[in-house]
DNA sequence: ATAGCCGCCGTACCATAGTACGGAGTCAAG
DNA sequence: CTTGACTCCGTACTATGGTACGGCGGCTAT
C-alpha cells in the first residue's frame, strides 16, 4: 500500500513524538492496528484519530473524556456527546473570559510600568482590582 | 492584633487549603510569618500575596514565574516584569484564539447533532477543518 | 487542668500527560 | 549478509501543582 504509514510517520504528520502514539494506544484512544509482519501500518483512519485527539485536548477535553467521546462516537449516544459538548462550551466560555480578564489586568501593568522611570512597577496591584 | 489570620484563616479568605499555603512556603512564594508564640499570625500582606498568586496562576504563569514576579517586584526590575508580561500576553492572546477557535468547532457539532436524529454525530469532523 | 481543635513539620503520595531507556527483533540498502 | 535505522515492548522516570498523613505540641474554653 502507498499511503501506509510507519508510526514515526504518522505521529510527525501531527507533531507528537512516537511515544506519544504509544502511550495514546496504551490508554485506549488509538486502535493498534494489525500489522502484516511485525511492524504496523497506520491508515487514514487512524491520523484523524490523532488529529481530533489532539484538537479536542486542546479544546479542554481530558484524555480520560476523548476516550469516552470515542466510544461514544462508535456507539452513536447523540446524547451523551450532545451533553458532554454543551459542558466543555460553558467551561471554555468560562475559561476565555478568565483569561480575557488576566490579560486587561497585564496590559493594565504593562501600560503602567512602562510609562514612569521611578517607583514601584506594582504588579501585584495590577491584580488587585481584577 | 485584631486582624491577624491564622493559616486556615489564610487559606479560607483566598479559598485554597491550608496544605496550599504551606507548599506555597515551601516554594518560597508566600513568607513565612515569624510566629509570637508558635503559632503564625498573617498580615494583610500576605493576603495581598496569596490572591496575586492566584490570580497570576490565572493568567497562565508558572509558579516558578510567579516566584520570579515577586522577587522582581521587590528588586523593582521594570524592564523583566515588562518582558514576562509582553510575552504572557503574547501566550493569552493566542491560548484565547485557540479556545474560541474550539468553541466554534463544538458550537458547530452541537448544532449538527441536536438537529437530526438518525445517522452519525460526527464529532470527530466537527474538528477536521478546524 | 484537661479535652479537643489547631498549627507545625516532614515525608509520602496523587493525577495528568507524557518522556526516556534498554533490549530484542525487523526491514531495506549496500 | 551485515549495518544501521526503525519498531516493539515493558518499565521507570519526569514535571507540575498540589493533597494526605501522622506525630507532636501549644492555645482555649469549660
Amino acid at each position: 500500500m502507498k499511503n501506509a504509514m510507519t508510526i514515526s510517520g504518522l505521529a510527525k504528520a501531527v507533531g507528537v513524538g512516537v511515544e506519544t502514539v504509544r502511550y495514546y494506544q496504551r490508554r485506549g484512544l488509538l486502535a493498534v492496528p494489525s500489522a502484516i509482519g511485525a511492524v504496523r501500518h497506520y491508515s487514514a483512519e487512524d491520523l484523524r484519530c490523532l488529529r481530533f485527539i489532539r484538537r479536542a485536548q486542546g479544546a479542554g477535553f481530558t484524555l480520560e473524556e476523548i476516550t469516552e467521546l470515542l466510544a461514544l462516537d462508535r456507539t452513536e449516544d447523540r446524547k451523551r456527546i450532545h451533553a458532554m459538548a454543551a459542558e466543555r462550551i460553558a467551561a471554555l466560555d468560562a475559561k476565555i473570559h478568565e483569561l480575557e480578564a488576566s490579560r486587561t489586568a497585564l496590559e493594565r501593568l504593562r501600560a503602567t510600568c512602562a510609562s514612569g522611570e521611578g517607583g514601584a512597577c506594582p504588579i501585584i496591584e495590577a491584580f488587585d482590582p481584577g
